[in-house]
DNA sequence: TTGGTTCCCAAGTTATCCCATGCTATCCCA
DNA sequence: TGGGATAGCATGGGATAACTTGGGAACCAA
């Protein structure tokens, strides 16, 4: 597709948006969606783990994202307690997987099964990360996410109000053609 | 007009303004009205996710829309329960479409659906970002906004004082296409 | 040997790019 | 002010490239 195309970046390269639903092949393989690729840079790996928040999917990314966990990491104090768990949620239980020329890998019998995922599966994107999920608990994270959009609609409604302090407003005679 | 006649700096560059129905052709695609292709500031990117408000249509923006969004995101706290409701309403259920070169995209299935949308379709202009209808839903919708603006004057003065104030406004249902 | 994994090649399908056409709105000139 | 010329926009369709998927062969491990 179109690796590098983000011309107006400001240092983030790609980002991974939207959401894909492959299955897997006889062999246990699964495609990772294209655009996904694009946004793990060109690399050919993977790293996947159980998500941490209890939400029953897997959380993966590519090199980069490992990298800012290696950081994390690394100015963590060795007695902080909260640095084994973290070491242990993130190195110990991910797995380090190399898709193959076609962009497929295979997911390991113990991620699927902490997934839940037998046939089908779903590619969600999740800004500097993606989400790996079996599609009917996919379905009720999403409804319950929806649900929480609309109740806190307030909070979320900061980039509007950033746009208008930053003089959103339009410029006179800017109109875009829009009436013009 | 160029549509690329716009300076490439900081700032707000162009509003969505304005209202137009066109059809998907036999192949799936809709062009994007071209003074919403202005509005993009050139770019020929195109992001679209189901409303957060649940009205039952699509919201759409270009990279400068998805800029602020990405903004937002890096600001918020990792542990803010909203974070994950905003990403995924953002980045998730959003697409990541590439207008060709005649300025037409393909709206993904799952999104044509949850808007209603069969052929006919509605742009519709918001300031900053654009929405897409179903042409009945839209039709509903309109006709809420106009008794909502008839029994609440008072509080719709003050957004479109400013508006005026900074020159921008076209006459209420004087779209361009609007009667196409 | 035997099962499992990885690598590689092949084909179908889908999406993308590109060119061509008709129409509409705009501009210019009489 | 009216009419013709022109440029921009929306649309249709064909060719090309990309993506996904399936399966065979080689390699490693038990």
């Amino acid at each position: 597709m179109h690796p590098k195309s983000w011309g107006s970046g400001e240092g983030i390269r790609a980002v991974f948006v939207s959401t894909y639903e492959t299955a897997l092949d006889a062999k246990g393989r699964v495609s990772v969606p294209a655009s996904f690729r694009a946004a793990l840079g060109g690399g050919s790996r993977i790293f996947l783990w159980p998500a941490m928040d209890g939400s029953g999917c897997l959380e993966g990314g590519g090199d980069e994202l490992m990298a800012v966990y290696r950081n994390t990491l690394s100015r963590m104090s060795p007695s902080d307690p909260n640095r084994r768990a973290f070491m242990h949620a993130i190195f110990t239980r991910s797995a380090d997987l190399k898709m193959d020329d076609t962009g497929r890998i295979s997911i390991p019998a113990p991620l699927l099964e902490a997934a839940g995922i037998t046939r089908k599966i779903i590619f969600a994107g999740s800004f500097d990360r993606f989400h790996v999920w079996e599609p009917e608990r996919f379905a009720e994270f999403d409804a319950k996410m929806a649900q929480a959009a609309q109740d806190n609609q307030g909070a979320l409604d900061a980039p509007f109000d950033r746009l208008m302090a930053a003089g959103g407003a339009p410029a006179p005679g800017s109109g875009g053609g829009g009436s013009a």
